[in-house]
Formats: structure tokens, C-alpha cells, sequence
DNA sequence: CTCGATGATTTGTA
DNA sequence: TACAAATCATCGAG
């Protein structure tokens, strides 16, 4: 505690304080250098240090420069001002100090009067940049309103996760983080991006059937295609069910009545699985594509127990409380149509 | 301009 | 603290 005392003259100010520290901590007041690109430096790193948003960043920083220049500019013309006039009334003084005794005490008093006219000018000043910077900030950090896109790439990688994650699209930290980088995306906005397609993908799931084809098929695919090398390296292929119990962690919905016309799933989008792979994307690619064929949501009855965190023994990480005002429930697989694509 | 999509933030919860 | 849900604010197409 007490580090960083009031160097200035002025103590019982905590407004003041509270803006000096504002425009140091935003690189505004402190050097007048290079100096200043220490808060937009701390800024960016706390952005979490991928250079990807310098752009955005470097027309801050003109900006914010501007406002410092302008400020310093000010700061030191109030400065002047001030000696000035206080030379000035000082010779006042001194003139009149012919005509009639004027004690020091008067004259300290004076220029007591004077600095704290200006020092008051000096926190108008203080204050109106500390609103500039605040609007800067918003205008240009606050990523709400200036938001943008993520690149197609970034998009695909991250649905490609979703979709072949699906029955736990709860991405692991680390897993976050290679998403981010791989995206080129920050991991909170990594985290964003799950969150929000979590809770829309469960809102309306027919909306993202679509997608969740396509995705659900190019994994499928992909899965397939290294199983199928990794076989014809070795042939030892001899599953007699394809997946059937290996994958614990892997639970079907089907309860009871939950029938499901597997072969009628779209027969293209995936001849892959015969294949047999007990990879957990290929296993949760198939359940997606079983998922949609039978019904969307795992809207068995009994799990009241929905902990969003840790999934469970359903597999149904979209509980069975949606009320779905999804489209028609009967439309089912038969939406599927039109999709021979390859 | 409207409107749906979408990234980010806020709020409440366990 | 991570998440769900609601909400905000912008984007981008029509």
C-alpha cells in the first residue's frame, strides 16, 4: 500500500486522483513518448496477444494518440497560461508594493488563488479527455458494437467440432484453445461461439439441419477414410457390430419407444460408417445423423437430472425441457431430401 | 429500411 | 467458475 503516493501537489482531490490514474493507466497522461502505447499494449495483450486485430487496434491508437497529443498540447498551454499570469500579478503586486506594503503572505495567497483557478481548468481538462477516451473505447474496443464476423475458415473449423462433437460439444480447455488458434480467435470468443450455438442449436434444432448434415458428413466422411487407410494397412477388420458396446461413453437415446429407421437416414450422406470405427467423432457423427432421422431431441422422460457440466448418461446434453416450437415434430427425416450432394 | 444471423454481454444458477 | 438463458448490437442480404 502507499506506493504510489500524490506526487502532486493537491491532496484531498479523489476525483482528481481518480482521472489522473484513469488517463495513466489508458497511456494518455505519463510520458509523452512512445510511452503511451503501454495501455494500448496492455489493451492488446489482454485481448489475448493474437495479432490478428491490429487493424482495429492500430486506428485506436491513432486515435487515442490524437487525444493525447491534444491533451498534452492543452495541459502545457494551461501551464503557460498560468505562469504567465501569475508573473503577471506578481508584478502587479510588486508595482503596487511601491504604493503600499503588501506582506508575502498576500502574495502567496494570491498565487494560491491563481494555481488553483487553473488547476480547476486543469480537471475540466482531465475530465473531458477521460470521456473522450471512454467513447473511444466503446466505439472501438467494446467488440459488441463493433462486431464482426469470423472468417468462413474459422466458422467451418468450429462447426466441423460442434457437429462431430455433439453429443459433448463442451470443448476441454485445451481443446478451446487450439479451436482459437486454429481460428485464429480468442478463446473466450471460442467459449462465446459454443455457448451461443449450444443453446440455438437446442432452441431450434430443425433450424440447423441442415448444417448439421453437411458437417455431420463431411466428418463422417473424413473418419471414414482414415479408418479405411488404417484397415488397409492392416486388415485386421473384424467387427462383428460395428460399434456396439466399446464406446462407453456413448449412450443412445433410444429409449424404448424411441424407434428409429436407421436405413433410412440418408444412405448417402454415409456409407462410410459400415467401416466401423469406434471413434468417438465417428460415434457421435452417427448418433447426430440417427438423432435427427428419429427425432430431435433426446425427449426422454426421465432425466431430470440435467447437469449442464457433465453429461450424462443419456447422452442428451439438449434436455428434454425444450418446448421446440421447431417445426412440425412429424417432419422428421423426411426433410432430408434433396441432398444426393455428394 | 427490415429482418434473420451472429458475436458479445448480462444475469442467474449450481 | 463454467454454463444456460435472455438480451443487446451489429452485420449482411433482400
Amino acid at each position: 500500500m502507499s506506493i504510489r503516493g500524490a506526487q502532486e501537489e493537491d491532496p484531498p482531490d479523489p476525483q482528481l486522483m481518480r482521472l489522473d490514474n484513469m488517463l495513466l493507466a489508458e497511456g494518455v497522461s505519463g510520458p509523452e513518448k512512445g510511452g503511451g502505447s503501454a495501455a494500448a499494449a496492455a489493451a492488446a495483450a489482454a485481448s489475448g496477444g493474437s495479432s490478428d486485430n491490429s487493424i482495429e487496434h492500430s486506428d485506436y491508437r491513432a486515435k487515442l494518440t490524437q487525444i493525447r497529443q491534444i491533451y498534452h498540447t492543452e495541459l502545457e498551454k494551461y501551464e503557460q497560461a498560468c505562469n504567465e499570469f501569475t508573473t503577471h500579478v506578481m508584478n502587479l503586486l510588486r508595482e503596487q508594493s511601491r504604493t503600499r506594503p503588501i506582506s508575502p503572505k498576500e502574495i502567496e495567497r494570491m498565487v494560491g488563488i491563481i494555481h488553483r483557478k487553473f488547476s480547476s481548468i486543469q480537471m475540466q481538462l482531465k475530465q473531458s479527455t477521460c470521456e473522450a477516451v471512454m467513447i473511444l473505447r466503446s466505439r472501438f474496443l467494446d467488440a459488441r458494437r463493433k462486431r464482426r464476423n469470423f472468417s468462413k475458415q474459422a466458422t467451418e473449423i468450429l462447426n466441423e467440432y460442434f457437429y462431430s462433437h455433439l453429443s459433448n460439444p463442451y470443448p476441454s480447455e485445451e481443446a478451446k484453445e487450439e479451436l482459437a488458434k486454429k481460428c485464429s480467435i480468442t478463446v473466450s470468443q471460442v467459449s462465446n461461439w459454443f455457448g451461443n450455438k449450444r443453446i440455438r442449436y437446442k432452441k431450434n434444432i430443425g433450424k440447423f439441419q441442415e448444417e448439421a448434415n453437411l458437417y455431420a458428413a463431411k466428418t463422417a466422411v473424413t473418419a471414414a477414410h482414415a479408418v479405411a487407410a488404417a484397415v488397409q494397412n492392416n486388415q485386421t477388420n473384424s467387427p462383428t457390430t460395428p460399434n456396439s458396446g466399446s464406446s462407453g461413453s456413448f449412450n443412445l437415446p433410444n429409449s424404448g419407444d424411441m424407434f428409429m429407421n436407421m436405413q433410412s437416414l440418408n444412405g448417402d450422406s454415409y456409407q462410410g460408417s459400415q467401416v466401423g470405427a469406434n471413434v468417438q467423432s465417428q460415434v457421435d457423427t452417427l448418433r447426430h445423423v440417427i438423432n435427427q432421422t428419429g427425432g430431435y431431441n433426446d425427449g426422454l422422460g426421465g432425466n431430470s437430472l440435467y447437469s449442464p457440466h457433465n453429461l450424462n448418461a443419456n447422452g442428451g446434453w439438449q434436455d428434454a425441457t425444450t418446448p421446440s416450437s421447431v417445426t412440425s415434430p412429424t417432419e422428421g427425416p423426411g426433410s432430408v431430401h434433396s441432398d444426393t450432394s455428394n
